[in-house]
DNA sequence: TCGGATACCGAATAACTTTTCGGTATGAAC
DNA sequence: GTTCATACCGAAAAGTTATTCGGTATCCGA
């Protein structure tokens, strides 16, 4: 397993969270589950845009957090399914939260990434001189 | 500048919000800000566990996504402020929230990560088997 | 027996972020 | 003129995370 070299501040509640469900395509899979996507060929279905092996990664971080569980059927097909906690349905409201945010400042936010591309001197607008 | 590889999805309010204040030190400044430290020095002996160049360098990330904004005295001694704008204010609410359910489930995460170093398979009882 | 759908894993590589290091500049005080 | 505290920056190194690649295994049905 990989071993850290910068320790983590784990007393922290953000550094916590962002431990549980900051990385890039958790929220996704999170959110996903909620609506009823259980399974991983389903996941990778619809979440197109990544692959099957970092959705399997990303499930079996959330469920050694706690925050999903796996149910395994013995039968066939082969098939797995996996459903929120409760410490994963606690999330919901966070990620809506934040999703929220995002959008209400898309436009601010893709204009930045606009104007780094053409003239980075046009963002002094945002800082004042005073004597 | 650096120019990323891998597309971003500026249209999903999580990436964006991630973009703008999901960076490691970047809930500490706010937070900062927020409780009167303005200035990059008073900052760093706040947040003394990083370097003032990291410091330095997340301020003018949040400077460009307007966030906060600089505000430059020419006097003496040399002093720069730097203050939460509205947009840096709705923030606050929601470094809060992951604040708080990091902390409600500090415990079994930090459970976790000793259960890691110890023994992979104490992580068993998470999933369940079904026929 | 082989192919197809499912699920999973190790290891290497690529991409990205954070940190460190060494430098510039200002104005006051000694 | 040297030193000090401030603020800032470029570039390399170190660290972390994401992605790709190639493999295993199961069970069914053709």
């Amino acid at each position: 397993m990989y071993e850290r070299k910068i320790k983590e501040d784990l007393d922290c509640g953000i550094t916590i969270a962002m431990k549980v469900f900051g990385a890039k395509w958790k929220p996704c899979i999170i959110d996903a589950i909620a609506r009823g996507i259980r399974r991983p060929s389903e996941l990778h279905r619809e979440i197109a845009t990544t692959s099957l092996r970092v959705i399997e990664m990303q499930l079996s971080e959330l469920v050694t957090y706690g925050v999903v569980t796996k149910k395994i059927y013995t039968g066939f097909p082969l098939c797995v399914e996996y459903f929120l906690t409760p410490m994963g349905e606690s999330i919901l409201p966070i990620l809506e939260q934040l999703n929220a945010w995002g959008l209400k400042n898309k436009d601010a936010v893709q204009q930045v990434n606009n104007y780094q591309s053409i003239e980075k001197d046009a963002l002094s607008q945002y800082s004042s001189i005073c004597q």
